[in-house]
This record gives structure tokens, sequence and C-alpha cells, in this order.
RNA sequence: GCCCCCGUAGCUCAGCGGAUAGAGCAGCGAUCUUCUAAAUCGUUUGUCGCAGGUUCGAGUCCUGCCGGGGGCGCCA
């Protein structure tokens, strides 16, 4: 059986064979072909699929291109199995039709595979890993960091079916100066419960939770941590603090349905396999580390860079770089990932350069990695913009989101954009639970599907023994073609790591279904219906019911949604 | 000063170099004795920031401006 993927190289195959045809018989002057140029149209009117090609032979073959296309429309095959004889529309276009027979028999194949449909082959043998999130363990979550757990698990979950073998990983900066200064603004807050007059450092976190945090560890281990005042804090105390902080974020993550299979410590670099020190001996060995002003830089300008970058600094401490060089040489040359996907917030943008050339200086392939950055979200609340900072005053947690909005809803609205583009996010908006937001119009339709299926099974009908090629009006075969279209999709962001297209897909497939539910309230017909008087189209309808509701669960479950039974 | 992202309908945003630029929401008008009306159908809206260039063809690629945001630390 030919399936939706192959479609597109089966007429390929067709164009190239037709030009040739039409150039041994004269038709056309022998000229370089590019290819078939095998496009999607825009509108669905204009076919499935069309060739742009007579449009680019046009100049080699000194003719016009409504002409070269009638010449390879001439000897294309006037019957195929696959598609409708093609037509030809100016400036030169040749616009291919999947046949009826064709769109039938997918219904049966989307059955066959059930949720494997549209699984890919294109990672196949291949090891991924996408890193998101990876929020400093110094504070919870806010709505910004729920746009990239959106973004990379949605993006792991597509790479999982294009094929990949996929692994989720959270970095946790568990070393370093942030740390050291919320490990100080803990100590000063738990001093205070104690009645000491203590003020967090100038640049502490002054957000109430650490003062939370601070009662917690108060209840838990009562004066265990205190110190002779004017001493500094246990350094046991700054330990708990971020394995609390983790936790709490790995609840609020668990919350908005992102399960990680790897919480990676930075301070492991440091420990007893000794990953640092292998990663920066590489660089040593190759003549790229150099002592100046009592620091040890990188020299990555001679690699192209700007300027060299400090990876110990003068007082003996590793930067963060360093920690990302290192953790880098893990991924892979230690664990071997073939792709790599680190999911940034924009402010990060600045070091995507150096971390490349850094990869390359480590012996790996710099384009195994893709740094993806999304811009920060702006927050809107009664139409006034508030400003996300950790460090601020006011942040809106995750948990907040999570709770007021719904997992499900938060979700579609950040994987809506497209990653580079700053998006606002309207508390008011998103809060409210009205027709103007399209999750619902998404979940709505599966929840539809579901209902007509039980709603069948309480009559006896079920969709077994169905003729899927009763199935010809125009609504039935437009939802067949776009449940066609997930592959398409699912390759699209496997490739351009956009997860964008997955809501905009799946409101489509849920438009293309909601015409097809509700063609017999337009034109007032019953027999329109999917359980009608006539039992074996009843059957056939239910088998196309089926199908689209597998093919709507799958995308829904790739963007991380639950696929509701009922509404 | 240099680098990156963005600028498309009233609003929020899609748009792999191709056909008269789209969707959702908002607006207007229809459709409920409903396989769930959280739906469907019809209809209105554009100097695709500006100016050049490449191309048979540019919202899409290149250059320069303008506007918004973010970077350019021995912070992460």
């Amino acid at each position: 059986m030919v399936d939706a993927r192959s479609v597109r190289s089966s007429l390929e195959s067709l164009v190239a064979e037709a030009v040739r045809a039409a150039i041994a018989a004269g038709d056309l002057p022998d000229v370089a072909v590019p290819g078939a140029a095998i496009e999607r149209p825009k509108d669905a009117d204009q076919g499935d699929f069309a060739s742009t090609l007579p449009l680019r032979l046009a100049r080699a073959a000194m003719k016009p291109p409504l002409e070269i296309a009638r010449a390879i429309a001439g000897h294309l095959p006037a019957d195929s199995a696959i598609i409708d004889p093609p037509d030809v529309a100016p400036p030169g276009f040749i616009n291919f039709r999947l046949s009826a027979a064709f769109l039938q028999q997918q219904v049966e194949q989307v059955i066959a595979l059930g949720p494997a449909y549209a699984d890919l082959q294109i990672g196949a043998g291949k090891k991924a890993q996408v890193e998101f999130v990876s929020a400093n363990p110094t504070g919870p979550l806010h709505v910004g960091n729920g746009r990239g757990a959106a973004i990379g698990d949605a993006l792991a979950s597509v790479l999982q079916a294009a094929g990949y073998d996929v692994e989720r990983e959270y970095y946790v900066n568990d070393a370093g100066t942030q740390t050291d200064t919320f490990g100080d603004t803990l100590y000063a807050r738990y001093q205070q419960l104690f009645g000491r007059a203590v003020e967090i450092p100038k640049d502490g976190y002054p957000g109430d939770y650490m003062k939370e945090l601070a009662a917690a560890i108060k209840t838990e281990r009562g004066d265990a941590f205190l110190r002779p005042e004017g001493e500094p804090a246990p350094a046991e105390l700054n330990v708990i603090g971020i394995e609390l902080m983790v936790r709490n974020i790995r609840d609020t993550l668990a919350a908005f349905g992102v399960r990680y299979d790897q919480w990676f410590s930075e301070k492991s670099l440091y420990g007893g396999e000794g990953i640092y020190d292998t990663a920066i001996g590489v660089l040593r060995e190759n003549g790229q580390l150099a002592e100046r002003e009592g620091a040890l830089w990188f020299t990555s300008s001679e690699l192209g860079e700007d300027k060299d970058n400090v990876v110990v600094r003068s007082d003996g401490r590793p930067t963060y770089y360093a920690s990302d060089i290192a953790y880098h040489y893990d991924k892979f040359i230690r664990r071997g990932f073939d792709l790599v996907i680190d999911v940034w917030g924009a402010d990060h943008h600045g070091h995507v350069s150096r971390l490349k050339t850094a990869t390359r200086a480590l012996g790996a392939d710099p384009e195994g990695l893709h740094v993806l950055l999304y811009q920060l979200v702006v927050l809107k609340r009664g139409g006034e913009v508030v400003r996300l900072s950790k460090r601020g005053g006011e942040i809106i947690t995750l948990d907040e989101l999570v709770e007021e909005v719904g997992a499900d809803a938060s979700r579609f609205f950040f994987l809506l954009r497209s990653p580079g583009a700053q998006m606002e996010f309207d508390l008011d908006l998103a809060k409210k639970q009205s027709s103007e937001n399209p999750v619902f119009y998404v979940q709505y339709a599966h929840a539809r599907l579901s209902s007509i299926l039980e709603r069948a099974a309480e009559q006896g009908l079920t969709p077994e023994g169905g003729d899927v090629a009763l199935l010809t009006g125009a609504h039935e075969l437009g939802l067949v073609r776009e449940m066609l279209r997930l592959a398409d999709v699912i390759e699209t962001v496997a490739t351009t790591f956009e997860p964008q297209h997955l809501p905009h897909y799946a409101m489509s497939l849920a438009n293309a279904f909601h015409a097809f539910n509700d063609a017999f309230k337009q034109q007032n017909d019953s027999s329109l219906k999917v359980i009608t008087e006539d039992q074996a189209l009843s059957r056939a309808r239910l088998r196309l019911v089926l199908a689209a509701k597998i093919a709507l669960a799958r995308v829904l479950h790739l963007m991380g949604m639950s696929a509701p039974e009922k509404m």
C-alpha cells in the first residue's frame, strides 16, 4: 500500500519520467532538470500537490512556462492509483489531486497504525537530547520558564515521533556565584527567624519564598544551622536549600506535565569522574588555553570568536562558561548524542557562538548542537505590562499559571507563537475559560469524536466492518486530507525545531472535523450525520471518526496536552 | 559602537523563493425538535515598518535606514 509519506516521492518520479518522455518526444528541448519541485499549494482548491518545475525551466528551455507545463502534463499517466489526472494552471503550475480511492485507503492506514500513526524514520538510530528550562534553582519557576518547558517538551516528543532516541534533561546550576548568593540570602532569612537583625545581601533574592524556605528548614531542623553571629553559614544549609528548591521545580514541572529523564548536576562535572578536568585537558592539549592576568583563558579569538573568554577566574573558581564546556563535552563525547538541543531564553544568545566554538574545539561536530532561543514572555494584566524578574519584586509563578489557566491551555498558548517572537501573555484573557480560548476548540473536537463513537456503540454500531469506499463526500475527504498532513508537520518540526506548527495544525484538523461533523446542520440533511439509517454508511463514517480521533489525539499528545473524551 | 530577534488585518499572531497574503479573536448577518452550539456557515478589514537590490517571480533572500526587545562581565 502506498502511504501518505511516499506520495511526494511518487509524484517526483512521475514528473521526472514525464519530463524525460517529453524531451524524447521533442515536446521539450533537452535541458538540465533541477528536480520535480513538488510543493503543497497554500490554497486547497489548487490541489493537494503542485509542481513548479515549468516555472523553473522557463529560462533554460526558452519557452513560456505554461507551454512547458502542458508538455509535461501531456506525458503524465492519465490514470493512477494515487492521483487524479493533473491540471495545468497559469502561470505554469502542474496541480495534482489525490484520488478518492487513495484517500479512503488512508483511513485504514491510520487505524492500522493507531498511536504510531505519522511516526517517521528520519531520526532512526540517532540519539537526541533536549535540554530545557534549566533555570537556576534559586527561586520558583516563573511564567517565562513555562514557555521553555512547553517548547522543549513538545520538541522532544516530536523528535521521538520522528524516530530519534530522545532524552529530556534539566541542567541544575548547583554551583557558581548565584548559588552562593542564594545561600547567603537563605542564611540571612534563617537568622532573622531567630531574631537576629541581619539583612539579606544587596544582590540577594528578596522574594517571600526565601522566608518560607528558611521557615521550612527551621521547622524541620531547628537551629541546627545557626552559627555564632558574624560567622559564615554552614555549607550544608546551602546544599539543603538548593535541594528543596530543585524539588519545588520538579513538582512544578510535573504539574505542568513535564517529566525528565535526567537531572544533571553542574556540580557533578567537578566530582569524581573528572569531566571538567578531562574537557579542560582537551583544550590544554590543543594549545587553546592561555594564562593571563592571573586567569585562565580559552583563546577562542583564534577560532573566529570576537574575543577570548575566561574559563578560570583569577581566584581559581571556574566560570559558568567552563561548566558549559565540560557539560557539552559530556553530552557529545561521553554520552555520544548525535543531536543536542539546548532551549534557552533569548537573553543567553550572546553565549551561543562561543559555545559552538568550544564544542568544535572539543572535537564534536557543532552541526549537532542546536541552540533554540525563545524570546521572553511579556506578561500583561489588566492591560498593563508586568516585568518578569526573579530578583525584582513581583513574579508570576508557573504554579500560579497552571492553577489558574491549566496546563493544557498554557502549553497551547506557549506553543502557538514562534519561539523567536516575543509573545504577549494576557493573564486575564488566558484565565477566561471562554470560546476566545482556542485550546477548547481543539479539545472539544476530540471530545465530540469520542462521544460519536460512544453514541454509536450504544446503538450497537461500531466501526468494525465499515467500508471506507463509501466515504465520498467533500467534507469526509477533506477531513482525511487534513489527517494526512500530520506526518509533514512532524517532519517540519523535527527538522526546523519550530513547534508552533503543532497548534496551528491542530486547529486546522479540528476545523476540518467540525466542518464534517456539522455539515448536516448547515445543509439541513440528516443523511450527512455519522449515525444514520444506513448502517453500512454509518460504519464507514465511524471508521473515519475513529481515524480522525487517532490523528487528533496524537497531535494533542505531541503538544503535551490531554485528549479529553468528554468536556 | 558592534551582534541577535521582532515589525503582516482593529487585537494576538501564522506564513518551506511561487498562484488573488492567511488564522484566531473582535465586528456584522444567518443556523439549535443539537450524533455536546466550547460548533457551523456567510461577510468586512491590509502602503506585509521605509528605501534600494537579486530573481521569470520577494511578506520570504541581500544592503541601508526607522521603530520595539535582548545581548556584548573574571554574573548565569
